[in-house]
DNA sequence: TATATTTAAGAAAAATTTTCTATTATGATT
DNA sequence: AATCATAATAGAAAATTTTTCTTAAATATA
């Protein structure tokens, strides 16, 4: 499938605001309302556009205290990776999780209202998954940047 | 302000899906088409919802290698830390900054197409950057779990 | 209890999305 | 270069959705 410049550019501006009108878009793109439709049509149909959300702000809701989470298994069996992926995907609190290269451990991005949220986080959930070998927290003291948007 | 269970419910909601129609939202919330627009839009209003955005598949546009970047700087004194967060704000492969507790550093996550890139970034971007003591990088494997709903 | 204030509902108006048809551009083939 | 097929674009019309407006109900306040 071709994915030109008028395409990037649309999907730089989706990325930034969803909520813009295709007529606002078709302005910005130098197109008709109908193109500018049926070039999103089109991406979201070739798997370009995995959805549109609403960003809450963090603040607001009282979800602004954010810890790093750096995870070592006991082993690196298959079954054992398998297990643990499943079962930490499943904490709402876990918003991020990647398997890292070098130590053959995970990094986990946690985010909770407080301390006291966090301790009962590694407490009642995070340390009852099996083949957890060791953790390693990072406290977060201020979130320098944070973008959703992928540059093309 | 009063921020009501059925509050968080559409700011759930909204964070899986904001095409959703009004209608669509008042049938999961019992509420009238009106009452739902305007609890949105008081939302917007006091800042609970800090954008609409689409958001771009990594894989189909060629930027799913994850990079996360430990980064220590020579001394911490406050302009040397408001330079280095300036700077590496603007870096667009670096979507998210995050300043740390304990050893007094920096956590980047990176995104580029490739190995080739990151070298790129590391070399030509990443290291001009002035006051870095020294960098860590850890390459994802895998992306076990990802998602922007803040549970609330 | 009476009075204000907020919240909600339904209808109407305004705006936007979506469909449809026709036209133009693009690329491949000869 | 000419022809054909395919894809992209534009404008108008239809369908849907958002937004406004008015009225009613619920909640809080004095």
């Amino acid at each position: 499938m071709i994915f030109d410049a008028t395409d990037k550019r649309l999907l730089e501006f989706l990325q930034q605001d969803s909520k813009q009108t295709n007529k606002e878009l078709s302005n910005k793109l130098n197109l008709s309302v109908t193109a500018v439709y049926e070039r999103i049509k089109k991406l979201e149909k070739e798997g370009f556009i995995d959805g549109y959300i609403a960003l809450v702000n963090k603040e607001k809701v009282k979800k602004n205290f954010i810890v790093f989470c750096h995870i070592k298994l006991v082993q690196h069996s298959q079954d054992y990776v398998v297990s643990f992926e499943r079962e930490v995907a499943k904490l709402k609190e876990v918003l991020e999780c990647y398997h890292l290269s070098g130590d053959y451990d995970y990094l986990l991005k946690v985010l909770v209202t407080d301390m006291a949220e966090f301790r009962e986080f590694m407490v009642k959930k995070l340390t009852t998954i099996n083949h957890i070998g060791s953790t390693h927290s990072m406290f977060v003291i201020n979130e320098v940047k944070h973008t959703t948007i992928i540059n093309m």
